[in-house]
DNA sequence: TATTAGCACTCTAAGCTAATGAGTGCTAAA
DNA sequence: TTTAGCACTCATTAGCTTAGAGTGCTAATA
């Protein structure tokens, strides 16, 4: 499709402005890049790639810039794939994360930062959500008269737990009754399992009249239907410093979508099911406010199982096999960290 | 200090500035007020106003800006204390957190969100700190083969947990046995209070020599150890419509701020202290970065003592008023709806 | 035929000047 | 004591010019 001589400017352009957000003359390539052309010559490759919507014009006598057709073929032909020296990033994760083994919550907070310091770009972390999560063991405690706490375990360490306010003042033999009842049902499903076989049971249910169980099954589907995933997101400070963010309405986009965790979780879920690095640039995205942001993602896992989501958003002008490298180290990295802790677990399951 | 027509003036000035800001001319002031005096006059009494501290002139032939000094005798002497009408806020209050009453951290979130959309400025929140949190009950729960997970329950409807690598491994029974130990010796005292206990007991213990008590301290000291308060800031999308903030250097200089928590947390806990509502203006802040803003803070309750604080920080051109009265609202409602959900187990101690 | 040197042309960014106007301080009159 | 009048200051804006970077085209060259 396109010749040596085409690819080599349309990489030496694309180089330069990731660099250096300035439009790229033809006289700055056959320079900076020693090319063995004169700048007319260039000039002429220039308008080909234009033509076929590689690069574009900010106006006439301006140089050229990459468009998004122009990044999308950098990302899948052009990119330097061994840029593998994170010895700093792998250094900084298990300098941060060490003691946050099994809260994952922290853990994935610690990411962001540690993402977003290493790439000065906003780092982004979603926690497995109820499809992703395997139910360990379930607890119930009394908390007051008429209160239990319910608190689940899973196998990535999260503990979620809610206080329920219930007519019913159980004993806590009952209360172990049920948690027992329970563990034996749902432990090892996913929580979007559960919630599935909780309405079947409790179908079911209607026939038996089983106080004490449906009062159960009820407390957990409580539990369950406020588990949903949960995003975060820093590094606010570090693309304010980039040229594109100088301007006000882009930074109030920016700190829109920040603020709207649940638009960010749409987005990440469309892309949580692909494996390996996800990358979407500019207006290849849905949403409105991201067309102009590039956004990475990679899956980390729980076993084989895909848990959560951890990525990068930037410029679409991004670093993107730096970006797309650290993304992938830090996702497998996580996945590691899943595993230590969750093994002895699954290996008795 | 002042007479009644200079503090007319001085009203004058802050209120139109509030409300809009560019620097207040003499003539504005007579039109707008509708003051019995020419501008000539007002000029004149706006040059004393200006000698005394209480205006500033951006230049020569500007009009006059509050300074810090008039912003504080504005809200201790002339402002309007009759903001009551809240009804907005405590309904979306009520709506919004009647479901979280028992997990004060999605709490304080919610009710930061509710603060910056009602008052247009950063809502804030800190979570009770070891001072604030009064142990209710601890429970350990077994959650691999040599991993417990420690779980406190706090008067606040906090639930803090961490899973603990241990050396010993113990039976559910011996589980049981230091649970009933450690809610024995510590529960009815707030955190800081058992922190000290314990390194007075372990000390003690040296003697004593037993192993599960002894073990069942350090656990105790380990979870007790990580707690520390909690904050929560949004509204960024709110402050970046404001007019002081469409310069990028304040933009970056809240933006350090917001995600530098730790210093947030300091620059609160020395207002934590006082009673009622705290008004701190532009310079009259400690930290650097916070100079030109104004900060309003109020600390919850938890049945007689503070807990935590809610506050709003807003340039220092601020609806004070407005947001005084809304700081005061909320703390009360937070303070409300903890003595809702402790008061059965402050009966029962 | 592919490449290149040369040149006229385009367009932005930066700097300069002048005009505008809001607001002041001062003085002298009421 | 207050106010009208007036000269003065200074930020803001618009218009204009210049410099410079880069282009596209054409004609010469290898």
């Amino acid at each position: 499709m396109l010749d040596e001589r085409s690819i080599k400017v349309l990489w030496a352009v694309i180089n330069s402005y990731i660099n250096n957000p300035d439009p790229v003359g033809s006289r700055y390539v056959t320079r900076k890049y020693s090319l063995e052309f004169s700048p007319a010559t260039i000039r002429n490759i220039m308008a080909d790639l234009e033509e076929l919507g590689f690069l574009s014009q900010p106006h006439t006598s301006a140089g050229r810039v990459p468009t998004d057709k122009g990044y999308r073929f950098y990302v899948e032909n052009l990119m330097d794939e061994n840029v593998c020296c994170h010895k700093g990033l792998i250094d900084s994760l298990t300098r941060r994360l060490e003691d946050l083994r099994e809260d994952i919550y922290t853990l994935l907070d610690e990411t962001t930062r540690t993402l977003s310091i290493h790439s000065h770009y906003l780092g982004i972390a979603v926690s497995p959500g109820p499809d992703g999560s395997t139910l360990r063991r379930i607890e119930l405690i009394p908390y007051s008269d008429d209160r239990i706490a319910v608190i689940l375990f899973t196998n990535e360490g999260i503990i979620k737990h809610k206080i329920l306010k219930n007519n019913f003042s159980f004993s806590r033999n009952d209360l172990n009754k049920i948690a027992r009842y329970l563990n034996r049902e749902f432990s090892g499903y996913t929580i979007k399992e559960i919630r599935q076989r909780l309405l079947e049971e409790m179908a079911k249910d209607k026939e038996l009249c089983d106080t004490l169980i449906s009062q159960a099954l009820s407390l957990c589907g409580d539990v369950m239907s406020c588990y949903g995933a949960n995003v975060f997101i820093s590094g606010l400070t570090e693309i304010l410093e980039l040229p594109e963010f100088s301007d006000i309405e882009k930074i109030k986009e920016i700190s829109r979508t920040i603020e709207d965790k649940h638009a960010v979780i749409k987005l990440i879920d469309s892309l949580a099911d692909a494996e390996g690095v996800q990358v979407v640039i500019g207006a290849e995205n849905r949403v409105e406010e991201m067309k102009t942001l590039s956004i990475i993602t990679s899956t980390y896992k729980e076993g084989d199982k895909p848990a959560g989501v951890v990525g990068i958003i930037g410029p679409t002008r991004m670093d993107y096999s730096s970006a797309i490298s650290l993304v992938d180290v830090t996702a497998r990295f996580l996945t590691e960290i899943l595993d230590e802790g969750g093994h002895e677990w699954r290996k008795g399951r």
